[in-house]
DNA sequence: GGTCCCAGTGTAAACGGTTACATCGATTTG
DNA sequence: CAAATCGATGTAACCGTTTACACTGGGACC
C-alpha cells in the first residue's frame, strides 16, 4: 500500500546533500566542473546518478537570462505547407541538430495578424534565444520587427534586399541554375524554356539569372513563365509557354513540384518526356523520384541547411561574426532530360 | 549620443510602482483580476501599458509548476516526413491553435536512441505539460514510458490496443472505409481490390475492416495487398495485385500516396483510369487534386483534428475525464472513380 | 615564520513571478 | 455598540538555478 508516487523531484539540493557539498559546487560540475576538486566532482556526479536529479529549465532559464531554445518561425500560408514537405525537412532537421545540443525546437507561427502580434511579443521578451525564418519574401514585416528588437535572427535563403543585415543560410542559386542549364544544353537542347519561382524569393530571381547567364545568345526572354512553387502554377505556366512557342524542347522548372506541374500539362498537349520535351526540377523533394518519368533536378542540401542554420544562429546568439554560408546543391539526372 | 538600448525589460515591480500598488496585486490582475477593486484594476492595466510590461513565462513556469506549453512528439523516420504533408498539417495547426490560448508548441524527434532518451527525460522532466503523439504504430516504446511517468498524452489516430488507456484523437476509420467502399459498389463496381496500411496502424487495420464489411460476399483475400503507405509501397502492391488478379477494375488505397503509386503502376501496365480500373485514395492530400485524373478520396479534417488533439490534451492536464474524439470524414468525388 | 596567492568551497543575493497568510477598513449582524 | 464577516490589499516565503563574493587552508616565496 505503500505510494511512492507524486515524489518531488530532485532538486540541486537534494543531490548537494548526497553528496556533501554545497549548492554552488554542484551547480559548477553541471556547468562544466571547472573549479572543483576531483573529489567533489566525483561525489556529485555519484549523487546526480543516485538522486536521479535532471536540472529544471525554467529555473536556469530565470536565472541565466537564456532560453536554451530557438525558435522556427512559419510564415507561409497555410496551403504552401500543405504542397511542400521542404518545410517540414527543415523543421525536422532543425529539431535534431538542436535535440543534440541539449536545446529545444519551438515552432511558431505567423499566418494571421493576431498571430503576428503573439510571436513578437513572444521573441521579443526573450522567451527564445533566437530565430530562424523560413519564409524568405521580401517584404515580411515580422523580420523588420525582429532585427529591430534586436533578436538574433537567421534566414533560410537568404532575404533579398537585406543580405547583409540578416545573416542566411542558402544554396548557391545561381551556380545550381548554370550547372543544370548546361546540363540541359549538354544534352543538345536549344529551345530551352524556364518556370521561376515568385520574383521577390531569392529562389525566383536567382535562378533566372543562372538560367540566363549560362544561356548567353540562347537565352529568349519569351521561354520564361513565373509561377508560385506549386504543382497548379506550374502547370498553368507551362501552357502558356506552349501556347507562345510550341517549339520548345525543354524547360527548366524552379521547384520539383512545378516540373511536375509542367509534366502533367506537357502530357496533356501530346507532348512525350524526354522524347518531345525533356523537363527538369529543382530541390529532389521525395516527388521527383516517384514521377513519371522520374525527374531530373538539383539536389537541395536539406540536412545541412537546417544543421548550419542552427550553427550561425548560435553564433549570432555569442555575439561571434555570423558566417553567411552558401551551400552546394549537387544535380540528380533521371530519366526526365 | 543617448544610448537607450540595453535596457532591462519592465517587470512585475515596475508595473506596480507605476500604478501605486504591490506586485500580489499586480499578479492577481494578470491571473484573471479576482478579488481586486475596478480602481486597483484599471490602475495596473494602464501600468502595463505604459510600461510595455510582458509577462516572464520562465519565471512564471518556476512559480507554477506549469510549463503552458505542449509537445509534439514525431517518431516516424524521416522519409515519411519527407513524403507525406500530413505531419506538417497537423503540427501547423497545433501550433495555431496552441498560440490562440497562449501557450507553445516545443517540437520534439525520437528518431534516434540517443534523441529517445533526451526527450524521455525533457518530457518527464516536466518541461511541457503535456504530449502531443503523432506515430501510432502499435508499440512505441517511448509510449509506455510517458504513460507510466504519468505525463499528459494524447495520441492521434488512436494507439492499438491501448484505446482506454491513451485518450486519442481519431476519425472514424470504419465508417470512411465503408462510405468509400460503397462509393466504389455505387459505381457498379464488383472487383475491388485494397492496399492497405501497415497492419499495426489504426489506418492500416481498421479501413480493412469497413473495407471488408462493406463489401461482405464480395470480398476477396486475394485483393488485399498490404503497404507504408508511401508511393513506392503503393506501386508495389498494385503491381502484386494486378499479377495475382488481372481483373481487378478498382481499388482503394488507404492513403492518397499509395494511391498515386497505384495509378503509376496503371499506366505503366497499359490500364486506363478509371476506364479500365477506379483508383480512390485516403486523406485528400495536397497531392490528390493534381493527379492525372484528379483522385477520388476521403477527406481526412487534419485542422478539426489538431484542434480536438489540443483540446482533449488540456483537459487531461486539468484532470478532467478526457472524451476520445472520433471526428467524420468526407468523402470527396473527382475523377478517378 | 610571516606574507601572499590561489584553488576549492560555502554563502547568499539575485532572477521574476505566484500565492498562502496576515492585515485592515467597512459593512453587516445580534 | 461590540462582534463577526468580508472584500481588498500588502507581505513575504517560495519555486530551482546561477554566480559574485567571502572565506578557508595550504604551498610558495622572501
Amino acid at each position: 500500500m505503500a505510494s511512492p508516487t507524486k515524489q518531488r523531484k530532485p532538486t540541486i539540493r537534494d543531490v548537494a546533500a548526497a553528496a556533501g557539498v554545497s549548492r554552488g559546487t554542484v551547480s559548477r560540475v553541471i556547468n562544466g566542473g571547472h573549479w572543483v576538486s576531483p573529489d567533489a566532482r566525483r561525489a556529485v556526479e555519484e549523487a546526480i546518478e543516485s538522486t536521479g536529479y535532471h536540472a529544471n529549465h525554467h529555473a536556469r532559464s530565470l536565472a541565466t537570462g537564456r532560453a536554451n531554445s530557438l525558435a522556427f518561425l512559419l510564415t507561409e500560408p497555410q496551403h504552401l505547407l500543405f504542397a511542400d514537405p521542404t518545410f517540414s525537412i527543415l523543421l525536422r532537421g532543425a529539431a535534431e541538430s538542436l535535440s543534440r545540443r541539449h536545446m529545444t525546437l519551438v515552432l511558431l507561427v505567423a499566418g494571421t495578424a493576431a498571430e503576428r502580434e503573439n510571436v513578437a511579443q513572444f521573441v521579443s521578451g526573450g522567451h527564445v534565444d533566437g530565430v530562424m525564418l523560413v519564409s524568405s519574401h521580401e517584404s515580411e514585416p515580422l523580420l523588420d520587427l525582429l532585427v529591430a528588437a534586436g533578436v538574433p535572427t537567421v534566414a533560410c535563403g537568404g532575404v533579398l534586399g537585406r543580405e547583409d543585415d540578416v545573416p542566411s543560410v542558402q544554396v548557391d542559386e545561381i551556380g545550381s541554375a548554370r550547372i543544370m542549364t548546361r546540363h540541359l544544353l549538354d544534352r543538345g537542347y536549344t529551345r530551352i524554356a524556364t518556370i521561376t519561382g515568385p520574383p521577390d524569393t531569392p529562389g525566383g530571381r536567382y535562378r533566372l539569372v543562372g538560367f540566363q547567364e549560362e544561356l548567353g545568345e540562347l537565352f529568349d526572354l519569351a521561354l520564361v513563365e513565373t509561377g508560385d512553387y506549386t504543382t497548379e502554377s506550374g502547370a498553368d505556366a507551362m501552357q502558356r509557354l506552349l501556347d507562345r512557342a510550341p517549339d520548345i524542347d525543354a524547360v527548366f522548372a524552379a521547384s520539383d513540384l512545378m516540373a511536375a506541374g509542367a509534366m502533367a500539362t506537357l502530357r496533356r498537349n501530346g507532348k512525350r518526356v524526354p522524347e518531345d520535351v525533356a523537363v527538369a526540377g529543382f530541390d529532389d523533394s521525395g516527388l521527383a523520384a516517384t514521377l513519371e518519368p522520374p525527374l531530373t533536378t538539383m539536389r537541395q542540401p536539406f540536412d545541412k541547411v537546417s544543421d548550419s542554420m542552427v550553427e550561425v544562429l548560435l553564433h549570432v546568439i555569442d555575439g561571434k561574426e555570423p558566417p553567411s554560408v552558401v551551400l552546394p546543391t549537387s544535380l540528380v539526372v533521371r530519366q526526365s532530360t
